[in-house]
DNA sequence: TTGTACGCGTTATCAC
DNA sequence: GTGATAACGCGTACAA
């Protein structure tokens, strides 16, 4: 900067007003600024910016289970567009799923004085330790999963209604008995409400819950075992309803190993092979980029000065029908 | 800082010190002021540290399409593990394959003094305006695709052997008519890279080529689209290759629309559902993560020195079988 | 073992 | 319209 200023005979002041569109500076000085600046290639610095303006960096931290998950790389993008919209940088760490690791990763963005911070809670863990922060103004959003011992903001997808709706669905094409995959620890907030929306369905038709008719895995391999167990009981489900897109991949993999295409199926959240499958996957979908989006615009707002109480946004799902949710019980 | 100072009657630069786990402090000192730091839950600003220090941000930018690509999820999982590894902090930007959005992401990261840039290309435009950047010593590595009107470190799949090694096992099952199944704009690295593989694998088996056996399409539709009017030929293919994730689903569906479970189909980069669909899915399976970590790996070395010239890095495939690839011909 | 003086690149304040 | 000066939060160099 005082290159340039040196280049046109004025002060840095100068410059930096023509860089920030300020008034008042001569039509001419601001001509002759820019050519320099462009003679020089010269970059204003971003870091010494935030420091002098703000004290604040313009960017939002992001920190996410695992960026290679289709579910939450898309939200990931979901933010990212939001954000930069707003002329925010986003800054991405991978907590992979521990308490560790998103604590870590929390308190560097802290450290580097990020504007606002959105985060997916890894399974155990809790955010206690962010209460200051809040309390301080730091505008913090919780995703996908709401916070553990902090009463902050937070956007996650209408898992116990679309559950619900789900297994309704396979109740209104005749099945009775219908079996739960679902992922493990079964104490996940997910879980534990796309688990309630299952029962509420049950409950909505007079069905009682069986209990022997839900089982757990925590990847592809685990849930098939899972399903496979479900299969081989004496008086097996017509039906299946997978709790996450791990389940549904088990489930897939076990009645494809099993040759049976006369089982329905329906599973939480959507896989982009879905439609290639056979019979067709029907879906609960979410819609990940606007649970990102959800998120983002939740920390712009807190950061334009709402503050108002901490709320939770839920972002709705849709049954996609395709198939595989359609076929009738076995007889 | 100053705050911590005062509480402890020292100058800022004790607490520095202290923070630096500089020689020499007292001990006593040490301990007197790290409880004013935890009393006044004082943090460090890292933006200030930044600036002072190195005049650059300790933190890498990373460039590419689409964070809701599994692929390219992978790909910035790998580099923000070997980034964090090291300290440094990952910000990243989707371009959504444009040139404009590439260039303003870029040029935000410049200003930001990022330690070193990560890109994937776009599909069209260019990196002359890097040139300034890495003369003045800027570690940049281009990944998944090489820059243009730039000589830089690159890091890319193993797209033409891949996809040789792919087209040759089907080959080695008897197969003579092997239709190709692209992405567009056929001008693309990969797409380019993939398709002499094909040509290769071809030409090693005597084969002539055949420009009726080769079709496009940039997303599910427009592939499985491409695939039918493959099926539909006078002389039709007896096996597939396809070019990409996107090809590979295209032409899964196809097959399965058209009921026809007697043509061979091997895919170039790895599907989650692979193993669930009938029959399971043969592939040349990329490694994301690892080509995150080689090309994260390649800018740390740059940062530590590393003036060699610029060199390509090339991570090798790997064929799964698991059987449409192994389908004999239609007799 | 600790402190002083200064500088990183930028902008706010107020005088000219 | 423009400039001089100070300040953001920290670290380097050197003196005490």
């Amino acid at each position: 900067m005082a290159d340039v200023a040196r280049e046109v005979g004025v002060t840095a002041k100068t410059v930096s007003r023509v860089l920030n569109d300020e008034e008042p500076v001569a039509v001419e000085t601001r001509a002759r600024v820019m050519a320099a600046v462009r003679k020089l290639g010269y970059q204003p610095n971003l870091m010494a910016r935030n420091m002098r303006v703000g004290a604040r960096d313009a960017a939002i931290g992001l920190v996410i289970p695992e960026m290679g998950n289709p579910f939450f790389g898309t939200v990931a993008g979901g933010v990212e567009s939001a954000v930069r919209a707003r002329g925010l940088t986003l800054i991405v760490g991978s907590s992979d799923e521990t308490a560790e690791l998103e604590q870590s990763l929390i308190a560097t963005f802290l450290a580097r004085r990020v504007s606002g911070l959105i985060v997916v809670p890894a399974a155990a863990g809790h955010h206690r330790h962010l209460r200051s922060e809040r309390m301080a103004g730091l505008p913090i959003v919780f995703l996908d999963r709401p916070a553990v011992g902090l009463t902050a903001d937070c956007v996650v997808s209408a898992n116990r209604e679309g559950s619900r709706a789900g297994v309704a669905h396979l109740l209104s094409h005749g099945h009775r008995r219908i079996g739960f995959v679902g992922d493990v620890p079964a104490t996940l907030y997910t879980r534990r409400e796309r688990f309630q929306g299952y029962r509420d369905a049950l409950g909505g038709s007079g069905l009682p819950f069986d209990r022997s008719l839900v089982e757990s895995g925590h990847d592809v391999e685990a849930t098939a075992l899972a399903t496979m167990r479900l299969l081989a009981l004496a008086d097996p489900p017509t039906a299946l309803f997978a709790g996450n897109n791990f389940a549904s991949m088990g489930a897939v993999v076990a009645l494809a190993r099993a040759g049976r295409k006369d089982v329905a199926l329906v599973g939480f959240d959507d896989l982009p092979l879905a439609e290639a499958l056979d019979p067709p996957l029907t879906v609960v979908a979410q819609d990940p980029a606007g649970v990102g989006a959800a998120a983002a615009e939740l920390v712009l707002a807190r950061l334009d000065g709402d503050r108002s109480k901490a709320r939770r946004a839920t972002v709705p799902t849709r049954l996609i029908v395709r198939g595989s949710g359609e076929l009738p019980p076995r007889r």
